[in-house]
RNA sequence: GGGGGCGUAGCUCAGUCGGUUAGAGCGCCGGCCUGUCACGCCGGAGGUCGCGGGUUCGAGUCCCGUCGCUCCCGCCA
């Protein structure tokens, strides 16, 4: 760090300090870390964002201070930086060649015991105690190497965003509804009693806008908000870097956004393969992983088997193929799996919608078990060939509906990829996904069958409105390592277009004109091609640290059941408020 | 909204088939200690076993309810 500016308080950071500044008068401050009371000699690790130094004070000045500090007590203490002896030479911190011979010593401030350890990043302490004191958390190491880590993704994205002209626009808060598919958070205006703002899902119909108006090239590290239930890589309130582009297409979005995301991962140290990363279809995700998020680090790919298998004596999956359904198969390689955890198997299917998952081991270069007499020597042969199935390799059939069957089977491959510690942990795989659907039929509400927009009702379609289900959207999804890091699209810019996605959604002109209307009159004004992306900041900055969780990544998140960790419950209301917005309680 | 798991000392956890006095490590407090760095040694304090009810001669342990946390599905890019 840059050496701070003197004053009473420090001159130098204690974590910087170095064998070279011995002999130097220093002043420091920070947190007592840990203290080692030897009776007639103390030493205290003091601990300042920089790091960890070890101060010394012999008995006289300052000494019945020293006696008194505990763990996490504040201090500001002055004193000549030595050498230690080669033999107390500490390899496992920085600082560890010298230390702070102590001359005086200021307590500034005391500390209670800390009701979780702050020196040991080992023990998982439960999370509803490190929210409730939150400040401690923030203290231990691992918070604060995450904290530095998220700065320093985000400084890089600004830097090669602004060395590419882009500019940094703020969108508002308050808003309406800006639609993504979420439930919007909502604030009862004042003004407009009876109104309500939505807090924006992302900040899309703004950056459209920016593009209409003229701006080329926006950027922002976007707060987006979205009421639906939290996850691990799922926070209701969470941050995007958010690109929008104007006369571009894909190609140009995505190079941008490899740019960016590559300079990223080099300054973060985190090893992915060199720009451009590979491209795959939509359909291929599916079929091949059984997601539109694949890892692709790993094999244990689906196959398609239906039509090698149909006409079997095998009821299930003659039933399943008649009506329309499908079935898809992967090896697992030579496993041996009992019969408690082949039906463990079956949980995570059904967890996914299927019924269950048929066991099939090969042997002799046929099939052993009770359900190989169902099956033709032909079909088990090219079942063999098209899995690459070799004697005691474990064969896994689920038979489903087109929709059910891969993710059902994709879910697997991804928990016995994990089981079997098939997942690298050292190299790291980045696809982008292309070509989705553009509209799929939502028929949860029989005898309201609709069209709904696969991604958001702006993105740019490809094929002819007459076969909606056939059309494809322009945009490009990111996934690392399984992950969806990322998306974006190329956006309608013409009110036409738009008018007619609106149209098949089952949106009336004056629907349309009322919850879009600023949009689609700025259409109807001259709008440029334009297209964009937004990038998922925190599970980037989570991946790259390793965690499991984007909470680990945010400063101040939110917990499970939603609510502030400063509080324990999102705030009450004042009652004087509620009636002045004419809110009457239930 | 649905399903699984968890809740025991300040923290992380153990607690057998339901059995009488509920444990460990770390932390904390006191004493000793001049080269430690996860300091060491000696001693000590600390428990509504989440909460409520039930079964039982007897419940941390079994049952029901409830609250909280957590993972998954739904939802959500």
């Amino acid at each position: 760090m840059q050496e701070p500016r003197a004053n009473g308080y420090r001159d130098a950071w204690a974590g910087d300090v170095r064998a070279v500044d011995v002999g130097r008068e220093a002043r420091v401050a920070g947190w007592v870390h840990r203290r080692r009371d030897h009776g007639g000699l103390i030493f205290i690790d003091l601990r300042d964002r920089s790091g960890l130094l070890q101060l010394v004070i012999h008995p006289g000045e300052g000494f019945d201070v020293a006696e008194r500090l505990r763990p996490e007590h504040v201090l500001t203490a002055r004193g000549e930086l030595v050498a230690r002896e080669p033999a107390n030479v500490n390899p496992n911190i920085a600082t560890g060649e010298i230390e702070l011979r102590v001359a005086e010593i200021v307590a500034l401030a005391e500390s209670e015991t800390p009701p979780f350890p702050l020196d040991d990043d080992s023990i998982e302490v439960d999370e509803t105690l490190r929210l409730r004191h939150r400040a401690l958390d923030l203290r231990r190491q691992a918070m604060q190497d995450v904290m530095a880590l998220r700065h320093r993704v985000i400084k890089v994205m600004r830097d090669v965003l602004d060395k590419r002209d882009f500019l940094e626009i703020e969108t508002p808060i308050l808003t309406r509804s800006t639609p993504e598919g979420a439930r919007d958070f909502l604030v009862p205006s004042r003004m407009q009693p009876g109104a309500w703002y939505a807090l924006p899902q992302s900040p899309q119909l703004f950056k459209q806008l920016l593009m209409i108006g003229g701006y080329e090239r926006y950027f922002q590290i976007a707060r987006c908000f979205r009421d639906e239930d939290l996850r691990g890589f799922r926070q209701p309130e969470f941050t995007q870097l958010d690109i929008e582009m104007a006369f571009v297409d894909e190609e140009d979005v995505i190079a941008t956004t490899e740019a960016a995301m590559a300079a990223v991962f080099e300054a973060a140290a985190f090893p992915v393969p060199p720009v451009p990363w590979p491209r795959m279809s939509h359909a291929e995700a599916m079929l091949r992983f059984g997601t539109d998020k694949p890892d692709t680090r790993y094999g244990l790919e689906l196959h398609e088997v239906g039509p090698l298998l149909a006409g079997s004596e095998f009821k299930v999956f003659e039933s399943v193929l008649g009506g329309g359904g499908v079935i898809r198969a992967l090896n697992a390689g030579p496993r041996e799996m009992s019969r408690s955890e082949l039906d463990g198997l079956n949980e995570v299917v059904r967890r996914h919608g299927a019924r269950a998952v048929a066991p099939i081991y090969v042997g002799d270069g046929g099939w052993a078990g009770n359900l190989a007499k169902f099956f033709s020597a032909g079909q088990i042969a090219s079942v063999n060939a098209e899995l690459r199935a070799a004697d005691g390799d474990l064969l896994l059939f689920v038979a489903d509906t087109p929709a059910v069957a891969p993710v059902a089977l994709g879910a697997l491959r991804a928990e016995l990829a994990e089981c079997f510690g098939l997942v690298p942990t050292d190299r790291h795989d980045l696809v982008w996904v292309v070509d989705f659907p553009m509209f799929e039929r939502d028929e949860s509400e029989p005898g309201h069958e609709r069209w709904v927009a696969v991604h958001h009702p702006f993105t740019a379609p490809s094929g002819s409105f007459a076969d909606p289900g056939a059309m494809l959207s322009r945009n490009y999804d990111l996934a690392l390592d399984g992950v969806e890091i990322g998306g974006g699209s190329i956006r309608i810019h013409t009110s036409e277009v738009q008018q007619e996605v609106f149209r098949l959604l089952g949106m009336s002109e004056e629907e349309a004109q009322g919850r879009f209307g600023f949009l689609l009159d700025a259409l109807r004004f001259g709008a440029p091609p334009h297209g964009g992306i937004a990038m998922g900041i925190d599970r980037i900055v989570a991946i790259i640290a390793g965690r499991d969780s984007i909470r680990d990544v945010i400063a101040f998140p939110k917990t499970a059941s939603g609510s502030d960790p400063l509080t324990g419950a999102p705030a009450p209301v004042d009652g004087r408020q509620l009636r002045e917005l004419g809110v009457r309680l239930a």
